[in-house]
DNA sequence: AGTTTTTTTAAACGTTCGTTTAATATTTGA
DNA sequence: TCAAATATTAAACGAACGTTTAAAAAAACT
């Protein structure tokens, strides 16, 4: 890619996750990106052309990783399992990706609802087809994917979105939570409690 | 509240949860709320105060249900329970309060950032007392604040983060996945992962 | 080398932005 | 009932917005 696009490309994610996508002027962000001001139209077509590109790339990087980790051989754990430890580092290459992402993600502009409906419904049936439809086989139909899908995704998530304003209240470093075994423990909180509801008839607890 | 001040409450709510932030226009937002322009400075002294009042309006409402909840009496299972039937009606009746918080959380504007990490602090420290120190003095330390709360919030919060979405998605009705259980299905789910990790030492699942 | 295509520039387009002002209407309280 | 406080209005402020244009520079190609 053209140096100019990547660079316009790189300080539209940094911008839009740092100051939102609407209160990000295109003035500002070509400044910061050291190109000209005419260049955000020229190379992206508008300024939600390049929001939409931003969406399309970080979405289409996310649902290759589930395609590949969730279609392949083993059972649910496995599948789980592996799909954290590429998801979760994944997420962390691509924080300011992911912030884009999840902070447009319930906003309702007609233009790229489509964009992000249409990736959206593909990871759903792939959660859909790998693990709701294997789990809800062994035990009685209860789990749907948009019940399970959310809450695994959120797991991961939310530390992500917390991130920046938790480096302004915590006072050490927040990566060192992020060790090796992080996915890991995520994949087997995960694990524990959907297999947990799944055996149980009586309570958890006291 | 004087009428006219409560619409225009309101009415950014709604917008800024469907449009952003910086994507409303006040004159857009004193048009849906059949007030003049003038009256929002009038009542809010500019638009950022108007976002800081809907921040502090549903964080303290988060604040006061975590207080209440995880500091009464009961072992972690019954907090963590409690807590979840009642922050998950609070969310599910304040929906747009709550992506409007959660869209704007990872911003950096300096003016609302404060408010934001004032709020994070005290509920960051309710979780830490109330849940991780018990946690860690029944095993060994390895679980902080940092690490469950985003992860308990996320279990609960994604849901309504990608409920707009799921809605131009998913063919019916979403309401019905979450049910009069909901909130101790999500319970469940979190403490048996909790307790899942607490107790093995081996591997879950296959 | 000369020609065509692509990239970059500066300037201007009309529109919308958040905010302020000063005057008017309404409500409140004595 | 009349003065004071509060609420509402229409209009205007300058600034910033996203976008477009036309010319110049650079790169690619023959």
């Amino acid at each position: 890619m053209i140096a100019s696009k990547q660079r316009i490309l790189e300080t539209g994610v940094i911008m839009f996750a740092r100051k939102g996508y609407g209160s990000t002027g295109l003035r500002d962000l070509a400044e910061q990106a050291g190109v000209n001001l005419a260049m955000v139209n020229y190379f992206f077509g508008s300024k939600k052309g390049l929001l939409k590109v931003i969406l399309d790339t970080f979405l289409s990087g996310y649902h290759d990783i589930a395609q590949q980790e969730l279609t392949s051989d083993g059972d649910i754990d496995t599948k789980v399992r592996r799909f954290m430890n590429r998801i979760i580092p994944y997420i962390r290459a691509n924080k300011d990706y992911f912030i884009v992402v999840l902070t447009e993600l319930p906003h309702d502009d007609p233009e790229i609802i489509e964009h992000k409906a249409s990736w959206i419904r593909k990871i759903v049936d792939l959660v859909q087809d790998e693990i709701c439809t294997p789990l809800s086989a062994a035990k009685e139909q209860k789990i749907t994917p948009y019940l399970i899908g959310p809450v695994m995704i959120g797991m991961i998530a939310m530390r992500f979105l917390v991130e920046p304003i938790f480096a302004k209240v915590k006072p050490v470093d927040l990566e060192v939570d992020i060790h090796d075994g992080y996915p890991d423990l995520i994949a087997d909180i995960f694990l524990y409690g959907i297999h947990g509801i799944q055996s149980r008839e009586g309570e958890v607890g006291q």
